[in-house]
DNA sequence: ATCCTTACTTACTAGTAGGTCAGGAGTCAA
DNA sequence: TTGACTCCTGACCTACTAGTAAGTAAGGAT
């Protein structure tokens, strides 16, 4: 453990998430990670024996982190259509310092990732389907939310808009190009009153 | 040129296209072309400098091909609506055998991407934008199409929502996410009648 | 005092990355 | 029949990739 207080598995996973975000998953390399925490590859394969592990131990921790921040939403006593904004806030969040959602990144490089995070990855947006499916059915059922379709399909429509809008806005460096996407997408689920 | 009757640069485009597509720019080598066409890679460099050459050729030629496609949709007397459906379809194209649209997949790459590779990816979302926005005014005039907000954000949400759709559809393997997903977004802008 | 574990290091491997260069075969016109 | 041009190959280069082998300093347990 080093003068930061933080362990060195911890630090790698630090590292490595923000240049998978940036980068992509064939976009950095264990000699980068070790660089920037100044330490030797070698030691990053006693932490994590493989980029494949370490690459699951990623989603791993970005999963469980969304997760809590979700159960942090539902804890709140809000409207359904609130809770939509919360949840695009938190792509928000993650869209700061030309950062892309992890398994949105993740998403792209679906081809040429190892089998196991593949499952993780799925996982990801299979969770976060549920929970929006969740919430839209709540707000159906309040009369706080109106739309066609299924709420399984809509919450598809939005986890895929999101990401998009983060996708697209990313090469212009503006946060604005997000928000407003998720404005419209959430806002036209809203009842006018 | 061989059998086939296309010429190698044609040839290096369709290989390079397709596994960008697939993989990302990260995700493929000069090699693994070499290898599909039985060429060798330094013919590979004498059609195309260096990578990012040959990404350039590649994000030149698909935004043609697509610029093309948009004249093509003008061309054909029908509703604002209907452009938009045709518009989805050709992503939907696409889509097929696992292919991320390629500008889609280089904005994933983009922080790795040389500089004129990037400039085009956002020149073909900006001309994605242009012509869409045209579009929703048409329609927004002919009161075939009702929406909040500018065109223009509009677009945006558009363009975003289905790359969004594609990329996350993707892994599940599943055009019927991305058909989905692209209904919920345009039958929302539509009058109803 | 010894043994064992943790958390590393240095030095190395085989393989792949993008890229270069000299030259050769085929075509074509003068 | 020579020269120029196009399109290509084989051989090569350097840098980097993930990963491994062997060793070591520090600290706790017995």
């Amino acid at each position: 453990m080093r003068a930061t207080g933080v362990d060195t598995p911890t630090q790698i996973l630090d590292v490595a998430e923000r240049l998978v975000q940036e980068r992509g998953f064939n976009g950095f390399s264990y000699a980068d990670v070790a660089r920037e925490l100044d330490i030797s590859k070698a030691a990053l394969h006693y932490h994590y024996p493989g980029k494949a592990e370490l690459g699951e131990a990623l989603i791993e921790r970005y999963a469980a982190r969304f997760a809590d921040a979700l159960v942090a939403v539902d804890a709140r006593e809000i409207e359904a259509v609130e809770k939509l904004r919360a949840y695009a806030q938190l792509y928000a969040e993650v869209f700061r310092d030309d950062r892309m959602c992890l398994c949105g990144m993740l998403a792209a490089d679906y081809a040429t990732l190892p089998e196991p995070m593949r499952e993780r990855v799925v996982g990801f947006f299979d969770d976060n389907e549920v929970w929006l499916t969740h919430v839209l059915e709540d707000g159906r059922a309040a009369r706080t939310l109106r739309f066609q379709g299924s709420a399984r399909s809509v919450a598809r429509t939005l986890v895929g808009g999101l990401e998009g809008a983060m996708l697209v806005a990313r090469p212009y460096k503006d946060i604005r190009r997000f928000r407003s996407a998720a404005s419209l997408l959430i806002d036209g689920l809203a009842v006018e009153r």
